[in-house]
DNA sequence: CAAGTGACTTTCG
DNA sequence: CCGAAAGCCACTT
């Protein structure tokens, strides 16, 4: 049995950034992600501010679903009537995610990886 | 090396 | 439920 492996994983070592953008790539659609649940699941645990830098600075060749990662209380990060807020909530509700006062109930949104996804997905 | 920055989080009042 | 304060960490100046 060969182990799954991802475009980002590609059977290689990943650098920390690596790691962030393939968890980000694992968020099902409907579901949404903290910074600090990413960067656990990550491998990196307490460097929720490290997951927003690197979701700055994601590569061109990359399409990730940033939009589906919020604060840990489930609000939007970006500014409020940004245009970027703006944007993240309409690929939000999109996908049926409901967004009321810039922020989603994690209850019923936050992605619980199984698993499945934990030993093969996220197994680094 | 010191100081500033930020798509963060937790605690306290 | 805010809002401030402090903790946090990688990166930039």
């Amino acid at each position: 049995m060969v182990k799954q492996e991802s475009a980002i994983t590609n059977g290689h070592k990943l650098t920390p950034a690596e790691r962030i953008w393939h968890t980000v790539g694992l968020i099902p659609t409907g579901n949404v992600a903290s910074y600090g649940k990413i960067a656990d699941l990550a491998g990196l645990p307490g460097r929720a501010r490290y997951v927003g830098y690197c979701l700055r600075n994601v590569p061109a060749s990359l399409t990730l679903p940033w939009y589906r990662v919020l604060r840990s209380n489930g609000q939007i990060a970006f500014k409020t009537g940004s245009p970027q807020a703006a944007t993240q909530r309409e690929l939000l509700e999109a996908e049926q995610v409901l967004v009321q006062n810039n922020r989603v109930n994690l209850r019923l949104f936050g992605w619980e990886p199984g698993l499945d996804v934990l030993l093969h997905q996220l197994a680094f």
